[in-house]
DNA sequence: TCCTAACAGTTGAAAATGTAACTATCAAAT
DNA sequence: ATTTGATAGTTACATTTTCAACTGTTAGGA
């Protein structure tokens, strides 16, 4: 049976992803606030438009696991500094679809080229095949399908 | 030069070290918060006065990358449920060394004990040495001089 | 048609967080 | 001993996040 005093805190999984998705995400997140005053979730959601063109608040929470108030409240900021905007689906008066304006593909634009420097560097620590690997095991942790089947 | 047009979302290590750090924690804090009504920030400074013994507030800030007054705020809570006890120190009145209560050393195991559990099955998804391939690269991650010395 | 349930998205209030200013203590230098 | 600057930790206030309740819309029956 375990006992508590197994417990490496050190070697905790959910502890260590979380230290280090901290430290690796400021960097990028210190860029974004100070150049363009975004948030976090404003900087998701625009990722996501720019990313995958027009979506729906609801596709959005669904891919970028972030509640719909989050998003709400992104979407309002963003169409407020004209980065986005909404359009009604005729169809189904329910939806909106949202996307970037050519200022907000702009600032987008920007923080991609920011982003992949970023990228660069942080592959650089990770020696020749780092990045895939720890790309490969983040999938297989988020997805236990993946794990089993081999895939990633 | 870089274009916007090669930034891949799905492959940028922050976003995804964010999604799975949030989706391996999750259901860890659920358990803390459902059966003890704790937040992160109690829960992680519970589990560094658990691992280490006795810490002032500044230790755990340095070693758990915690703002102060998060701590400060977690202290105080821990302490009004008895799971906490401090003292000042006698040589330099500043510090105050926290330690837990025999009720938050409880508290403590049982988490521990459900911490072991999740890092089991987060093992069994990740395979054979997988766990150790993850740790040594967030470890390369989080410190880049560890990256050029083949520390890790 | 009308009722019910579900869905997309918004809003208000409560809780948590971040920032800066604060108290109290100590060390070093005069 | 007193001033200056640093440190440990707390508190106040503003911002952000969370949770639940809300509006408006659609779909599927009875």
């Amino acid at each position: 049976m375990s006992k508590a005093t197994d417990f490496d805190l050190e070697a905790f999984l959910p502890y260590r992803l979380a230290q280090a998705a901290e430290a690796v995400s400021l960097e990028f997140y210190q860029l974004y606030r100070s150049r363009y005053a975004m948030t976090r979730p404003e900087w998701r959601v625009m990722a996501h438009l720019g990313q995958y063109g027009a979506l729906t608040a609801r596709d959005i929470c669904d891919r970028a696991s972030l509640h719909k108030t989050k998003v709400s409240r992104a979407v309002y900021a963003l169409e407020q500094r004209k980065w986005l905007k909404r359009g009604r689906d005729d169809g189904d008066r329910r939806f909106e679809w949202l996307e970037l304006t050519g200022a907000g593909r702009k600032t987008y634009d920007d923080l991609c080229r920011e982003g992949l420097s970023l990228e660069t560097r942080l592959r650089a620590r990770l020696g020749a095949n780092g990045a895939a690997q720890l790309l490969s095991l983040l999938q297989k942790l988020d997805d236990p399908a993946a794990a089993r089947s081999g895939r990633g």
